[in-house]
DNA sequence: CGTCACATTGATGCCTCTCAAAGCTTGTGG
DNA sequence: CCACAAGCTTTGAGAGGCATCAATGTGACG
């Protein structure tokens, strides 16, 4: 799933190996380019004019950060592994020029973009409904291909991150479910009754 | 705030107005554009193969909405206005061929929407705070400047729903916050009392 | 001056979080 | 091959907090 080493364009990225910790840029460094989490984990953390810290994001391997980056001269927050963790860096001036130079690439770059706005809107919008039974049942609504089943990716407490409850809620919603006869399962796989 | 017909390189919207229940597109629909919410409300929904209706997003105006309709070939959700709605049109194809004629306008769309995907993972973010106190501090710590204080954009109403709470939720944290002496309000802004 | 939407506060109930414990699966090492 | 550990899965009990319903105050606008 994860991929390492994946270029951009015709930019292969750079190896860091970071220690849990470590920081990897601090708001108001200028920016020298955008990142790939392989292995650990990352805090986006943003300090207030009064000292406090609020939380950004926590980057998960396998996702992108600082892609606005590429766009501004220096970085809007600070980057924190919170373990050791195994980044893929793309360094700014290498993308620019690849950009320029074949604008294909910047066409990829955008369509990914794009996407991630719809993901993240649709995460958004799920996290609204509040009835734990209800948005885990409009989660996996949106994970069910036309075959109505899905198989479990990753754990179910990862699953439970992923939608914003907490394991236990999500269990007790999936038993709730599946007494109610909305969903079945298998040990890999959870699939939605037609009714 | 809302600026109508804004050029997206030197693509020129077309404005259309809908009354409530109209459809803009439906899912399967050849992308033939992407679109600007002036007035009104959209809300994109998904419908799943057992025909139950998944919320994808609800658009306010000011947004824009189907900005990956650039790079597949059709709608992924039905768009439908839930009151009567001004909306402007940017044909895929004069956008495409904008972008291929200067790319630069692409490299300003694409800032665009990398600043979105940040906007959004903070919005994100910000909704895993369970206690209202905290995240309406959050929610303000982000919005203050150097300053330490607000103005009041919209009205607070508009604030609880972006942060994703009741009003009445809302206005307790926030009159709890004031009497801890944590933010001191005037009428038109909030001001963060540094500790 | 009346209407309408926002702002504010009160009372109540449900639902999810939290803490806890036990079953289950997988992998590891002796 | 067995025993043990570690992490996921599952269910239970209790409490706190936010949503909900309700009522009143307040400000803007015609």
């Amino acid at each position: 799933m994860i991929v390492s080493e994946q270029k951009i364009g015709d930019v292969a990225p750079v190896r860091r190996d970071l220690a849990a910790g470590s920081t990897l840029f601090r708001q108001g460094d200028a920016t020298f380019g955008l990142f790939y989490l392989e292995t650990g984990g990352i805090r986006l953390v943003r300090v207030t004019p009064d000292g406090t810290e609020v939380a950004m994001h926590t980057v998960r391997p396998g996702e992108f950060l600082a892609e606005a980056s590429l766009f501004v001269p220096c970085y809007h927050c600070d980057a924190i592994t919170v373990r050791d963790s195994v980044v893929w860096v793309y360094p700014k001036n290498a993308l620019i020029e690849a950009f320029s130079r074949n604008p294909q690439e910047l066409w990829q770059f955008t369509s990914r973009l794009a996407h991630q706005v719809q993901n993240l809107r649709t995460r958004l919008t799920l996290r609204q409904i509040r009835s734990a039974r209800e948005r885990v049942l409009q989660a996996l609504r949106l994970r069910c291909g036309k075959r109505g089943s899905w198989e479990i990716e990753g754990t179910l407490k990862h699953l439970a991150q992923e939608i914003g409850l907490t394991h236990e809620a999500l269990y007790r919603a999936l038993a709730d479910l599946e007494r109610s006869k909305v969903i079945s399962r298998t040990p890999n796989s959870i699939a939605l009754q037609e009714q």
